[in-house]
DNA sequence: TTCCAGGGGTAGA
DNA sequence: TCTACCCATGGA
């Protein structure tokens, strides 16, 4: 199945995938020589499609492999890629600090996603206290071991339903099995609504509180997801960031410090950081 | 062996 | 609010 969806002027495939790591990781895979997005998705009856998408000339090019319902698809791409974001106040900000030019030339200020919360929040999970190589290797191993067909993002019910022994085994994620598992049977027991989150009508203040009450999910986890979900407004302040401004100053930074840095941009922490240009100045 | 990586939970001050 | 300590895993 062929089809396309429109993209806004404002929007960058180049650039939202590059915002961060998320498209290294499965079951994203990217083609940099046909700068092609690749991504399995499970469908409602429980079998896998592939998805294709790239730029072409204005207009994302999607291509499906298997059976699928094009609305339903067509709705999780416009999460994973933001399409819906609106970054014009963004972009206004960005005109108003001359440094930051670039992002609004660039069509900066969206970032990959997958499309559910779930994934996002166990990828997140899957990033801390741990090296880049471990968190694609995580990643991996869930979808094999807990995908549809081996080759799907497992859902929070797939997880619940085989022991915590067994997943932390088959998983490899260490002490983040747990936390994993603990959201995975929150959500498939009926206790916990995590895509309810991403809800505009929920305060930044009661979305960090609630997103923090996670287990594994702390400032820099809640952070990011809010980024994520389009409320940008604290830095996901980790090693990267604060090795990053440790070389702009010339000293070590603390988490204090990075924060410091950029809350100047108030409700845009979080993107500045994302889309610093370091190196033009 | 020891250290530690895109942090978080907990206890104690 | 801040610090100290521990945490599974696997590569250096």
């Amino acid at each position: 199945m062929f089809f396309q969806i429109p993209i806004p002027p404002d929007f960058s495939f180049r650039e939202t995938l590059s915002a961060h790591g998320w498209r290294q990781l499965l079951p994203f895979v990217w083609h940099e020589d046909t700068q092609t997005l690749e991504r399995t998705e499970e469908t409602p009856d429980g079998s896998v499609v592939l998805l294709r998408m790239r730029d072409a000339d204005g207009v994302l090019q999607v291509d499906i492999e298997g059976e699928a319902d094009e609305a339903e698809m067509s709705t999780r791409i416009r999460r994973m890629l933001q399409l819906d974001l609106p970054i014009a106040d963004f972009h206004a900000y960005c005109r108003t600090v001359p440094h930051l030019a670039s992002l609004v030339e660039n069509r900066q200020g969206r970032m990959l996603r997958s499309p559910t919360l779930w994934e996002d929040t166990v990828k997140v999970i899957a990033t801390t206290n741990t090296t880049w190589a471990q968190t694609i290797a995580m990643s991996a191993r869930l979808i094999e071991q807990f995908g549809a067909e081996g080759r799907g993002f497992p859902t929070p019910q797939r997880i619940a339903s085989v022991s915590g022994e067994e997943f932390a085994a088959k998983a490899r994620m260490g002490y983040r099995a747990a936390y994993v598992y603990k959201i995975a049977a929150a959500i498939a027991e009926g206790s916990l609504d995590l895509e309810a989150l991403q809800e505009d009508s929920l305060m930044a203040s009661e979305l960090r509180r609630d997103l923090i009450a996670l287990p594994g999910i702390g400032p820099y986890g809640a952070a990011s997801l809010m980024l994520y979900l389009g409320r940008p407004e604290h830095v996901n302040s980790d090693s990267v960031a604060r090795s990053q401004l440790s070389r702009e100053l010339g000293k070590p930074v603390t988490d204090r410090e990075v924060h410091t840095f950029f809350e100047v941009h108030g409700q845009w922490c979080g993107l500045i950081y994302t889309f610093y240009p370091w190196n033009a100045k």
